[in-house]
DNA sequence: GATGAATGAGTATTCATTCAT
DNA sequence: CATGAATGAATACTCATTCAT
């Protein structure tokens, strides 16, 4: 960012306009995303967009920051307490209800943005975080000895068919679906079950 | 298409075309695809572009429908004769050669572009002929009575599994992989022995 | 005209171009007036049509000449033998009848091209031939001494008078209007009968 | 307009663009007429253009709407208080000024602009209120009883010839001729003193 | 701090014209 | 002679960004 907003309405400006840009993103989609569109959506001069955010991309990454934030907060609830049943289910739930919210800023940040801005960094800091905490869950329901790669293996293949799943049924207008649920869960169980079985 | 090359020579063109639609598509993306930088990338004149097809959608499409049907052959081969961990392995492996060959096309073309061209149909023609061929491959492993409706979902997880999976390895640059192309064939042949047993 | 057409094919090809032309012309308006299009609409091939007219500003011309030359015979006709009011009758009903033939062209003739194509030469010869029958026939009616410069002057404003009623009327569709055509005779009768007792 | 302008800058600016508009049109016609064009004459970059028309088409009806309001006024001078001859002629020579002015304009706007633009509308509010004018003047004149229709058709000639004549005269150079100022008059001074006497 | 007028490089698209076959 | 594929200059229009007020 530009420079910090230091003085109360500043900061109800800036959170103006990066609640109108998600609000944009998901509406209008990438292609109906544009700073001036956002400047006036936040009811606030395109000449005040610029005085927080450098450029376009500045606003897009603030954007998804908060967005990922909301997602990382679903896989953070510790798995201690929980059977493996339980632990599922409420993951699968979770991310679930994360991407019900507002499902078109989901698919536009995970489709469309990390694509067109060329940020398809595999290695940032919220995705070591996000994988991170899938694995350590993994491991806790293992027992005994430790299996550290095994673990992140299995922890990234759970991160992704949650991702590949429920993308698509986002994609189909099937997200609600209690089949669906349902074999989310058993696929998970069955994985998981036999992982940490092994 | 806009008019029908008749001479060997617009054929030639049409497909430098194309061709090149897909190369700039896969290496620069949405942003990067431009009619002038395919015309040019084509070595062909912008007019000419024009003169095969009406607009960009029109070249879009023409990208598009090429790569899906190279996406379709790769799980239109029968399941029969094989057993079923052969079929899976085939599957996966299959998947995985379409995607490796022009990683960037790939993402794009179901990232950005289903999304900026507001063509997200999950209805299409391609969609349903590919999950049709999920679904029919896995009532042949049931055996004895038919479930059409669990095994059409069952079809559509598999596919969204696969497509999650390989999709976001593609993202990390692990699509290579040995040890995921092992978690995912143990993936799926948990959930589908566990589906035709049902 | 790039080359004279020798054989009688040649001959129906260029006839076929400016038919077609005129046909375009006025129905399109100037601005669907492509040389591709007059080309397809005339069955023939762009190169043919580029063949027999340098460039579109040829066509046009041949358009327009075609095309004046109708006008010009509706006021060739010799006024001797009929009463003057019969004179006036006749010279309103054909040039009524003219631009009631093809009115869109008549129009797009008259008002776009003579205009886009920069071809507002007043001093054509089909202008002087044109004013100068308007001319003659007045003097025809003015009996005794001779009075060029006033007949020519008067000769010119009947010209423009008939123009700007009629033109006006095609723009409004009320060409067929017999009040219209009534006041029009009447005038022309009143200013020819008074030009002519001077 | 796409946004009204708020500062006493942008006001300046938008007068610009029309005024270089019009001299663009009038000087080099239709086809000279390009958004580019008229953003380089008036000192203005294309963006400034765009941010107050929103297509060429909205800057065309600009110009015409200022020019049109340019030729209401010459006929709205009220008739009361001026003998028939003196209406007549302050009539001519008010209608020739006007065309004087800014002689391509008027040509381009009558001919090029309803033409290209496809808004023949001869039923527009100004038509309207031009006819209406001519025909209220013959009303006055006439004295005793009314005769709404034959008045408003003889309207309709009077503005046609002027038209025809003035338009026709400007095509030839000769707006300034004593001789056709004379003519003109005397037309319509024969026309007006029948209509207004049966 | 806020505003919004101004900028101009860049994009899709058309169409008159040429020339190899 | 005829064809139609190829050309590319030109045009309307967008949008990220700056800066005077």
């Amino acid at each position: 960012m530009r420079k910090q907003p230091r003085q109360a309405r500043s900061r109800t400006t800036v959170d103006a306009i990066v609640q109108a840009g998600a609000r944009i993103l998901g509406q209008r989609g990438w292609a109906g995303f544009t700073t001036n569109a956002v400047a006036q959506a936040a009811g606030v001069s395109i000449g005040s967009l610029y005085q927080y955010f450098p450029d376009k991309h500045a606003l897009i990454d603030a954007i998804r920051r908060q967005h990922l934030d909301d997602c990382l907060s679903a896989v953070r609830k510790p798995a201690s307490g929980k059977s493996l049943r339980q632990y599922v289910e409420a993951l699968v739930d979770d991310m679930i209800a994360v991407h019900a919210e507002n499902p078109g800023l989901h698919q536009v940040l995970l489709d469309e943005v990390l694509a067109a801005e060329g940020l398809r960094d595999p290695h940032s800091a919220f995705e070591k975080a996000y994988l991170g905490f899938h694995a350590s869950a993994i491991t806790h329901y293992r027992g005994k000895k430790t299996a550290a790669t095994a673990d992140a293996l299995a922890g990234t293949l759970v991160s992704d068919i949650l991702d590949g799943v429920i993308h698509n049924a986002l994609r189909r207008g099937e997200l609600a679906s209690a089949a669906l649920r349902a074999e989310l869960v058993r696929i998970l169980m069955l994985y998981l079950t036999d992982v940490t079985r092994r």
